[in-house]
DNA sequence: GTCGTTGACAGACACGTTTCTGCAAGGTCA
DNA sequence: TGACCTTGCAGAAACGTGTCTGTCAACGAC
């Protein structure tokens, strides 16, 4: 009787509130929030009954309120690199893809939506989105975003192990420079005598342990160096920088390249130059594309695996946002994966560069 | 002397509420919200002493209230396709990641952050997260997700022009049909006597338009229609496609490939079969990839320009969700782009294969 | 001297949930 | 038969904002 039937003055024809699922099915709001919910202590013909009711109304309980009144919002921030004006940028395009691909995959199989966010602390972006934890791509060293969210209490996991003494909560990474002192030897394996290295300029980690893995391996074979360095986020800088490497006095007869377009960038290159591939010029790069499998030649590639690392980076966030006591280790290393095609093999027995069959003959 | 300085109980000793700023700045809570978001009329002493507090204790205010209070999140859904098993894949890959990539800078340079969610209707994902419109990408006829959201009232604006009678509030597209039809006249001068398609067996609408395009201008020139369809978001599928169309006794002199890999797929078939591109075989594919600029040879490409797509489908939504009365219309038609390279040009003189060569020579 | 006007702020309510506490009815046991 | 527990549900207090309404002092005009 002194249930107001018309739920008050701003009663949004699209939108029933809780309020009037309790007034349709004639119960309070709490054995409505309870029904839903699963909670409390009621029998199933009430619960039933409500449910019924609230999918008759269409009714949606409020995001908003839930997040206020619970503390928990089921979003998670997935943080990537800013590279100059871009404010935004997908370098290492199919290698993100991939990640943001499984990493999304992951949360929604645990019920949370991945919200992505600028590593530029524009806080008022920041500020205006509840998340209940982040996933962080290769943090800078003293990044002021993780620095802030920590401080806040949120849980932070990071895609690269944390330079410095970053405190974030857990982190996935490859072992880089295994992954580079690896190519290293299966290229000198293959016969190279002089390996060269495709880098970049800019200062994250993967960039930066794996050009030291390189120098390192050098300086144990004792062979000079050959590299060269660009900004990795400039495509057509990747082109140039291939073409300055083969045309080096001291060419090398193997290269490695840092990242995912140095494959085609170094064929190009070594077409202008008349080096066929493998025999004058062995090739593997990082990358996660697979048109490298239908190149002519196929060439080599390094995995680092980017679905394992987005799934992996997401259960631990999770884990630490709801408090579950898991079994798996907070500092997760993920083997990468060598996907030896021919650009990294010399024919043993050299056989006569054979013309393309057709099905017919086989 | 009634006021509780130790803001209740709960005071979480990382987070700052409305209340703590208003006690230390010595204010109520309406001087303290009026400051810091301009509002009310306040002296510039009292605001700039009020944000100077605020900024002291760290004050953010909980975007959840926020949220809750204005009804307004900030947030915007960005709705993917699924297929399969697959609880949720990026097809196209170049395309989608830059059109994403587009997406996130034109929202975030306007306030807003982008939420990746599924297009499946698992309720429990949607409705824990608080809306202000949507982004649907090649929305299927009579998809329950638009209609569910249209019927809350929220803004839903697709990526490729609603099948049906989808009742989107906007929409950005290419001009699918005009697009294959360029592409057709430009291999058909280029000396293509019988031009083949690669093409998908799913039903969204890109897949479908180009389609039905191909076949009416097959029927309009008099050509019998050759194609192979295969579901697209299997790589694997791809190549065999690709080498079933140029295994057919009515093997074509051209052919234009609808999905990304498509090229590479094609090059490797017209190895394995001895065909020489462009002499024996004109390619064109449909890609955003920067790979084929440097294949050998170079592979003429369709862009659809995603990162235009982007862009406009933001706006427009931003627009709608604000009530803006903007000049931009609401359906927008996106030019595509044809980079014409190699693989699609007869060399007019016919030379001879030269064997690449080295800098030196010129 | 009183009355409207304006500036500067405070109190209180509402947003829509979840959940703690509590109450009445009915069954069980000493 | 009362003490006590269980069941089934209702009331009301938060969660942290934004904002409507109202108060109090100062001030000029009649």
């Amino acid at each position: 009787m002194s249930r107001a039937e018309t739920s008050r003055r701003g009663s949004r024809p699209g939108r029933a509130g809780i309020r009037d699922v309790a007034a349709a099915a004639g119960v309070s709001i709490t054995t409505v929030s309870d029904a839903l919910n699963g909670k409390g202590r009621l029998p199933d013909a009430t619960r039933r009954h409500v449910r019924e009711v609230a999918d008759r109304l269409g009714y949606r309980p409020s995001a908003a309120a839930r997040t206020l009144r619970t503390g928990k919002s089921g979003l998670i921030g997935l943080t990537v690199t800013t590279y100059g004006d871009e404010p935004f940028t997908f370098t290492e395009f199919a290698y993100f893809a991939e990640m943001a691909r499984a990493a999304t995959s992951a949360a929604l199989a645990r019920g949370y939506a991945l919200v992505i966010l600028p590593a530029t602390s524009r806080h008022d972006v920041w500020s205006n989105v509840a998340l209940d934890g982040t996933v962080v791509i290769d943090p800078s060293d003293q990044d002021p975003v993780v620095s802030e969210l920590v401080r806040q209490g949120l849980p932070v996991v990071s895609d690269g192990r944390p330079a410095g003494s970053l405190p974030v909560t857990a982190w996935v990474d490859n072992d880089h420079e295994a992954a580079v002192l690896g190519i290293l030897d299966h290229l000198a394996d293959a016969g190279a005598r002089r390996i060269g290295l495709l880098t970049g300029t800019t200062t994250d980690t993967y960039t930066h342990l794996s050009t030291t893995a390189y120098l390192r391996w050098c300086e144990r074979v004792g062979q000079d160096p050959v590299y060269e360095a660009y900004p990795a986020h400039d495509p057509c800088a990747g082109a140039v920088a291939a073409d300055r490497l083969l045309a080096r006095p001291d060419r090398p007869d193997a290269v490695y390249g840092l990242f995912d377009p140095n494959g085609t960038d170094l064929l190009a290159a070594a077409r202008r130059y008349g080096l066929r591939v493998p025999d004058d010029l062995l090739l593997v790069c990082c990358s996660e594309s697979t048109v490298y499998a239908n190149t002519e030649p196929p060439i080599t590639t390094l995995s680092l695996k980017p679905r394992r690392i987005g799934t992996a980076v997401v259960q631990l966030l999770i884990d630490a946002i709801e408090g579950v006591e898991s079994d798996r280790p907070v500092e997760q290393v993920i083997p990468t994966e060598l996907i030896v095609r021919t650009s990294s093999q010399r024919r043993p027995p050299r056989t006569t560069v054979s013309p393309p069959r057709s099905p017919e003959d086989r």
